[in-house]
DNA sequence: ACTACTTACATTGATATCAATATAAATTGA
DNA sequence: TCAATTTATATTGATATCAATGTAAGTAGT
């Protein structure tokens, strides 16, 4: 009797051409890469730039809430503000009403670095959404927010 | 004299609702998220399935194109290649015509992972296909291909 | 054969990611 | 009030990711 168990090559072939899983994982290293080349002048990566972006608002935001808009863990989130409180771009801070909320904040100096991402963050984007098959980067935003 | 420098608010939303690296990291997380969890019971992530899956040919391949294939650095195939190595799902042999090669394939336990796997990978997948606004995968598939 | 160059991969260090788990503060129900 | 539950965040350990760098093997030009 024969034990042989094995998925042919054409399965292979076409999970790798189909898994969506596999094309969004792809996208996100090469965008991250692209994005963390153009950002390293002002010392920032793409997660740190989208981290930092997302606390320039009028009221400082608690953590749960910012997680969930990146769509990250909030251990991760936790770990990742770690460099940024190093550097004195960000404050963390509690909330006297509940003392379990930290309140998240930009220093003066971690705008002014948003400050100098914000035009390479524009030249940069315009780059790859022309790059785009049909030039329809909202059609692809929708989808992607479907998955996440 | 003014010195603020800082970033209107309304330009944050912008970012925040535009940005195509911080969509396609947001979305990579979620899938990441979902498919891991799927692929726990066979003991897989969704990149170790991706990586395995493009394991499974004829003939072993080198490491460098699969780091291009996966879109992935090479230092990082490098360090995804130990714990599947260490639980003997992959081999990593050298090639004799030329020794600076690795030849990466799978080892009959990795092979039998990966069919355990293949279902799994099968109905998850179709649930998220199902899950996209206008039913048109392939479209996505375009837009994600021309990102990597 | 020899040097210069290139190619393929490994190592190190920093950050990113999440599961499992822990802790502390707030809330709820009796 | 007080015990049980829930909520918000932190810690630990494993893996993922890449830049900078190193090493060994192959190649080309002389």
């Amino acid at each position: 009797m024969s034990n042989a168990v094995e998925i042919p090559f054409s399965t292979t072939l076409l999970v790798r051409d189909t898994c969506l899983c596999l094309h969004v994982q792809r996208a996100a290293r090469a965008l991250a890469r692209l994005f963390d080349d153009a950002l390293r002048p002002v010392g920032l990566t793409n997660g740190q730039f989208s981290l930092m972006m997302s606390l320039n608002r009028p009221e400082p935001p608690p953590m749960g809430p910012v997680a969930t808009l990146l769509a990250m863990d909030q251990t991760t989130l936790t770990a990742a503000l770690k460099p940024l409180q190093r550097r004195g771009w960000v404050n963390v801070t509690q909330n006297a009403k509940d003392k379990r909320r930290r309140l998240l904040s930009l220093t003066p100096e971690g705008k002014a670095v948003l400050v100098a991402a914000l035009p390479i963050w524009e030249s940069t984007h315009a780059s790859i959404e022309a790059a785009l098959p049909d030039g329809d980067p909202e059609r692809l935003r929708r989808d992607l927010q479907a998955l996440a």
